[in-house]
DNA sequence: GACCTTATCAGCATTCATTGCTGATAAGCA
DNA sequence: TGCTTATCAGCAATGAATGCTGATAAGGTC
């Protein structure tokens, strides 16, 4: 995603309001990596300020996926993650034990449905899951 | 998975009871390429068995998948899908309208973790997940 | 066929992530 | 300043899945 003050200024041009709570989910999402879930945001958000609703997280990660900003995934892991960086295309490496999510990216060339096998869909994302057990479940 | 005679020697061996119910089950699941829903496998089995629980459809895929005669899917279709094809190992392509989901039957060498990003994982599984709208949906 | 054990059933209750709703308050921004 | 939107609390509802229970049915073994 973009700078705080891009996707402040993003909003702003959509009619969005740039509010302080916004504000904050966005910081927190800055360079993170670990594919948050909503829970986890909001724990995290309390600490900055402390009458934050979770419904207003669930409300932001939602606005920021329609302004493109983030992707929501489902990952089998029991609740939506928040992936903020859309910049690099890249997989996913889940732990089955935990729900931890870490980055593979690296490209898979031919990765792409055979014509014969299309039948009518129209594919508009890939995406590679790879399970397993993180060191600390192993 | 194997022939409903096979499957039910495979339960018997274990110490499970080859019932009508879990007969039944794994009678509709032969030769099902359609990923059903516990609910759709539920509503199938009704024709034949009016008193069937769901809750009983809920057990015995679990049972099967223990033996290792399917796999539960969470595609994030929004529910279980059952995938009783297990010999030809394949990806899925999936509706994010309707939550179709058919095969695709392709191998796609070199889709591994590279080791410089394990971290500590072990790998158990590769899930390649197509998205998009099937020909009804579009 | 008898008997022990397990499965099923109905019928709920519960969990968990997520969404919906509402009315009052706060606050962004033109 | 004032219009409009966001937030909040707080609670209800959803939907998939699991848990629980006591009674009944029935599978499999001897
Ligand atoms: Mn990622
Ligand atoms: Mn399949
Ligand atoms: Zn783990
Ligand atoms: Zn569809």
């Amino acid at each position: 995603m973009q700078s705080v003050q891009e996707v402040t200024a993003t909003m702003r041009a959509k009619g969005l309001r740039a509010t302080p709570q916004r504000q904050c989910i966005i910081r927190l999402l800055q360079d993170n990596h670990s594919h948050p879930t909503v829970e986890s945001l909001y724990e995290e958000a309390l600490g900055e300020m402390p009458t934050i609703s979770q419904r207003t997280v669930y409300q932001t990660v939602h606005d920021l996926e329609s302004l493109g900003e983030v992707r929501l995934l489902d990952l089998g892991t029991g609740s939506l993650r928040v992936e903020p960086n859309l910049e690099n295309p890249h997989h996913h490496l889940a732990c089955i034990v935990c729900g931890r999510v870490v980055d593979i990216p690296v490209e898979f060339p031919g990765l792409r449905v055979p014509d014969d096998y299309l039948g009518g869909f129209s594919v508009d994302t890939v995406e590679v899951v790879f399970r397993g057990r993180c060191e600390t479940c192993t």
